[in-house]
DNA sequence: ATGTCCACCTGCTGGC
DNA sequence: TGCCAGCAGGTGGACA
């Protein structure tokens, strides 16, 4: 589930259950997800209060009194349920607060990751230190395509250049501005650069608008794709008409990945 | 530096 | 509760 918009929509719905709140209960249900979960995880977090809750890229972001925040992926597969009334397979992490609300992670395919840092250092934490500009509340800067032989899908996939996009909203940002997934970086032009800039941004804050009211509708802060999927415009949508021209939405492969794009539309 | 590929892991779907 | 191939939203690290 997890690119910028359903991190956001996670982070706001644990947003209520968790801030402010003292944490009497986190448990890990294993030793490790793509990296070893902290082991002293439940010490360092057992007793403290959660002061704030954000977002880094695709990294959700929980910050305590302690002087801790806790750093949380969801990889591919992770999901964040509240107050679930059953157990699930996969669920990792369980946190408990001093209301009894409950949140677990949840992560089928474990390339999700728990990391705990000092809240002073999380900008420069390994993870985190080398990740682009968030491309919401600031003009996206797409500079770096500059003299770029690689395709422009690889190069919005990069986190080192933007935060947070992935492989959905890569396509739909892509279908927006009219630009081809296989385009050289370099060759985009200044005015495609700019239709992109505006798109990136457009493409991710409505899909966190369809999030948010989904969240308040199902009082989850599940950020379960689904929200937004019927919403796409080409991803997943190889075979159908484009809904700007009719044309035949075309899948191709690109490092191994899906790309999606209308070979009409998109130049 | 840049571009490309692989690995990590489980679950689901569709074809046979 | 059939089997197998192919697919899936990410990304660090190893290569040329």
């Amino acid at each position: 589930m997890p690119e910028l918009p359903e991190v956001e929509t996670v982070m706001r719905g644990l947003k209520p259950v968790l801030e402010g709140r003292r944490l009497v209960r986190v448990d890990a249900r294993r030793a490790d997800l793509r990296w070893p979960i902290p082991a002293d995880l439940r010490q360092r977090l057992t007793g403290a209060r959660v002061t704030r809750i954000g977002r880094r890229a695709k990294y959700g972001l929980i910050d305590t009194d302690r002087g801790d925040t806790l750093i949380l992926h969801l990889g591919m597969s992770g999901r964040v349920r509240v107050d679930p009334e059953v157990d699930e397979k996969h669920d990792h992490i369980v946190i408990v607060t001093d209301e009894g609300r409950r949140a677990i992670f949840n992560d089928a395919r474990r390339f999700g990751s728990v990391h705990l840092c000092a809240t002073a250092a999380v900008e420069s934490h390994p993870l985190i230190a080398g990740i682009g500009p968030e491309p919401l509340g600031r003009p996206v800067d797409l500079a770096a395509f500059k003299g770029r032989a690689a395709p422009v899908k690889a190069l919005l996939l990069d986190q080192r250049l933007i935060a947070g996009l992935g492989n959905i909203y890569v396509a739909e940002a892509l279908f927006e501005a009219g630009v081809r997934p296989t385009r050289a970086g370099g060759k985009v032009t200044m005015k495609e650069r700019a239709r992109l800039a505006a798109a990136i941004p457009a493409v991710l804050n409505r899909a966190i608008d369809k999030g948010g009211s989904t969240l308040r509708d199902y009082r989850q802060a599940d950020g379960e794709l689904g929200y937004f999927q019927h919403e796409f415009k080409v991803y997943g949508r190889a075979g159908e008409a484009c809904v700007g021209c009719g044309a035949t939405i075309k899948r191709i492969v690109q490092s191994g990945r899906s790309s999606f794009y209308c070979p009409a539309c998109q130049k």
